[in-house]
DNA sequence: TTCTCAAATGTTACGGTATAACAAAGTGAT
DNA sequence: ATCACTTTGTTATACCGTAACATTTGAGAA
């Protein structure tokens, strides 16, 4: 199964900066896994309550937030929502193409274009953050 | 004023596209304006109460929305907010910065940058669309 | 083992963000 | 004046996210 797959990765990813991915790390991530693109954490939160019974919205978030933090998901601002990162480890900042038809996500590699950006903002002063690119369009099936 | 320039400005650019800037729209744009950086929508929605008795949010959303599709305005997902577009006219997509510490905005031209993202999101079969980069980062003051 | 402390999770409550739905008022053309 | 259309007002509600504090868990020290 490619999820399973993916937590053991997850797993070693975790272990090796330290930090823990408990069991209910774990079966957040999992749910956002079972989601093709985009997910919001209230959808998060009612698979997550059909599991386990109960869950508060703060349970759900934390979890969301420590799996962003350790860098296997992003969030995608623009529809508050995250994704699963499939490149954990390649130390990158993405590239995150976001259909707006159908919510499936592409993410390529923006540290080329990155190194350009940031030369461009630094001639205005400006010192952009390490962080992700994300842009919005049609993916190849929604172009009919 | 720098403020009624803007405006006078704007008048002329929605005119030439055929909108109307109504006396309420005019209001929440140069509310918008009296702020160096991001704004958010309730913050809007406190001033206009202050100076017109009432006002309830979708009031202030409609002319937000209308103000950004007229390209006045750019909305920063990031923040849940708003900034000027100082670059009305002179038909762009920005390269918007903007200052995590003070939340200061500068805005580039970022047509060379996104026509290599156009390229290289366009060999995995993706059609971005037009839109703006926000980076967030610090800007030369906040870099102390 | 048992204690202790810090990290993780549970729980309640609330605040911030945004829109749906319908009513009323303005605008301009016939 | 009447009509169709756009804009604004109004109410209510849905969605997004976090503060604050209680409780549990688990790893290391005594
Ligand atoms: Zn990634
Ligand atoms: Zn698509
Ligand atoms: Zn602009
Ligand atoms: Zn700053």
């Amino acid at each position: 199964m490619e999820i399973a797959c993916f937590i053991e990765a997850a797993d070693r990813h975790c272990q090796q900066q330290g930090v823990k991915l408990t069991a209910l790390r774990r079966q957040v991530l999992e749910l956002v896994l079972s989601y093709p693109g985009v997910v919001k954490a209230y959808q998060v939160l009612a698979d997550l309550q059909k599991q386990r019974g109960i869950a508060a919205p703060p349970t759900v978030y934390r979890a969301l937030d420590f799996l962003v933090a350790a860098g296997l998901l992003h969030k995608v601002d623009a529809l508050n929502g995250y994704i699963v990162c499939h490149h954990v480890g390649c130390s990158h900042e993405g590239l995150i193409l976001v259909c707006g038809d159908c919510g499936q996500v592409e993410e390529l590699d923006a540290t080329p274009v990155l190194d350009v950006l940031r030369q461009q903002a630094g001639g205005a002063g400006f010192a952009i953050s390490q962080q992700n690119l994300m842009l919005t369009g049609r993916c190849k099936e929604c172009r009919t």
